[in-house]
DNA sequence: CTGTATCCGTGCCGATACTG
DNA sequence: CAGTATCGGCACGGATACAG
């Protein structure tokens, strides 16, 4: 029984971070940027999310035109989820929020000991040129 | 009772995002933008908020470092509150956000008709280069 | 492998009333 | 004018068990 459609909010900022802020959406969206994933690689990429809660995130990232879900009729049968371009399309904002995120770590989190994880650039780059 | 304080994620991305998501934040900002704003402005602009959450919501954004407030020894005494330059980095962000939004309307919300609303640009632009 | 169904804690945020 | 206190709804997401 699929659920009522959420409207989504009117103004554009709102409308983007909706569609982005979720416990595992920019993480997810990292991963599928990179190529089309299978559910159990994405799982085995994100070790400590459920999958109830994934595929939920799916779902909903689907819903909202960022990923496109594709089932191949083999055996057993595979399926794949793959970024679309609406999504791709925030790969640069993204990153420049991950970006962001750095600078304000250093800046407001002192001795706040970043995590080793995938989504940063391997040396922080001068940001503010 | 100050709070716990409470930990900001450690991936840059979630940072940022848990950072600058909240139901007025980015319109609390893009009023702040526009230079510094007492609390009954902030008020006056945004009808629909209740000046319990406002004054959440700037207190969150305080303890980030994204605004400053400043308290000036006046009768009756007058508080304002400032983009500090952590958050005016948020500035170009949101804006991109904000024509991603935009994008993402047009493409998805078939008929959305979108809000009528300050916190977009007059004219599209083209997005896409 | 890919999903569904259920239960439930917690945090966000709105409404309302009150204070210096 | 600027701010606090309290209450309560509801969506989000984590745990767990089950199914095609």
């Amino acid at each position: 029984m699929a659920e009522p459609m959420k409207r989504l909010p009117k103004l554009p900022v709102e409308r983007a971070l909706k569609v982005i802020s979720g416990r595992w959406k920019p993480v997810i969206l990292y991963h599928v940027f990179s190529g089309p994933k299978r559910l159990s690689e994405l799982k085995r990429m994100m070790p400590e999310i459920t999958q109830k809660v994934l595929i939920h995130q799916l779902r909903e990232m689907e819903e909202h035109g960022l990923v496109r879900r594709e089932v191949f009729a083999e055996v057993p049968a595979r399926v794949e989820y793959t970024a679309t371009k609406l999504g791709l399309g925030l790969e640069p904002i993204l990153l420049a929020l991950c970006q962001w995120g750095q600078n304000h770590a250093e800046a407001q989190g002192e001795l706040d000991e970043l995590a080793d994880c995938i989504v940063r650039p391997r040396h922080p780059e001068v940001i503010a040129a």
